[in-house]
DNA sequence: CACCAGGCAAGTA
DNA sequence: TACTTGCATGGT
């Protein structure tokens, strides 16, 4: 089979339609959201930005003014809240000193360029930078997750112990360099990966994408 | 009750 | 470099 990464994604459009991501209503949000989603379930996350936003503190310079300890009463809902909250501070700096608090200054940034920034604050990792930058900035980078690997492993796609750049360089490699495919790609993976690949309860013989490729035959 | 979710950094060897 | 641990709420 000629490109497996490519066939995937059109067997999961077909499946599951749009997914229309990332779910938030200004890019501030998405980013802020990014870093909450870390290691936590989405329907914590969305507490918590709706504790946020209950008191219109969801603006960079409003929550950068924001205490460390009144931000993480705020946004308990998503765990971790100390260290969250020292990270969301983290990032609301870089904003504020390189940019003015400003996305729109920010997004002019050349994507590599900006990713390296990203990645030099502390509490931003490689998929929270990606996430920021595909979802919020609308660049043309792809998102590795915890799904991602366990599925294309799943399939013998990759090892098990797949780093992150080489994973995001198969998908990367293997698709229309297209930010629009990236986005709906990645957002598919997870739709795919919390019904039919959860660690606890996965339904292999249901999954969308075929049980075929990763059957082992005996003898 | 146990398990774990759209990670990351710091400590250790 | 590679492996381990802390961080924490809330849904299933």
């Amino acid at each position: 089979m000629k490109n497996k990464i490519f066939l995937i994604y059109k067997k999961l459009y077909r499946h599951f339609g749009p997914q229309h991501w990332w779910p938030g209503d200004t890019r501030f949000e998405v980013m802020i959201g990014a870093i909450l989603t870390q290691n936590t379930s989405w329907l914590n996350v969305e507490k918590a930005i709706a504790s946020l936003k209950k008191h219109k503190l969801l603006k960079p310079h409003k929550l950068y003014k924001l205490s460390s300890k009144r931000l993480a009463s705020l946004i308990k809902p998503a765990g971790y809240y100390n260290i969250k909250a020292k990270r969301l501070k983290n990032f609301l700096r870089f904003l504020s000193v390189n940019y003015e608090g400003k996305i729109g200054k920010m997004s002019k940034e050349e994507t590599q360029a900006l990713r390296s920034r990203l990645l030099a604050v502390n509490g931003i990792g490689r998929e929270t930078a990606d996430s920021i930058l595909l979802y919020a900035l609308d660049k043309k980078i792809f998102v590795i997750d915890a799904y991602t690997k366990r599925i294309l492993a799943r399939h013998k796609l990759i090892s098990e112990d797949a780093g992150y750049d080489e994973v995001q360089n198969l998908f990367m490699r293997h698709l229309p360099s297209r930010r629009d495919i990236f986005n709906e790609y990645h957002a598919l993976l997870v739709r795919l990966g919390k019904e039919f690949c959860l660690k606890n309860k996965p339904r292999c013989e249901e999954c969308p994408i075929g049980k075929e490729q990763f059957t082992v035959h005996s003898s």
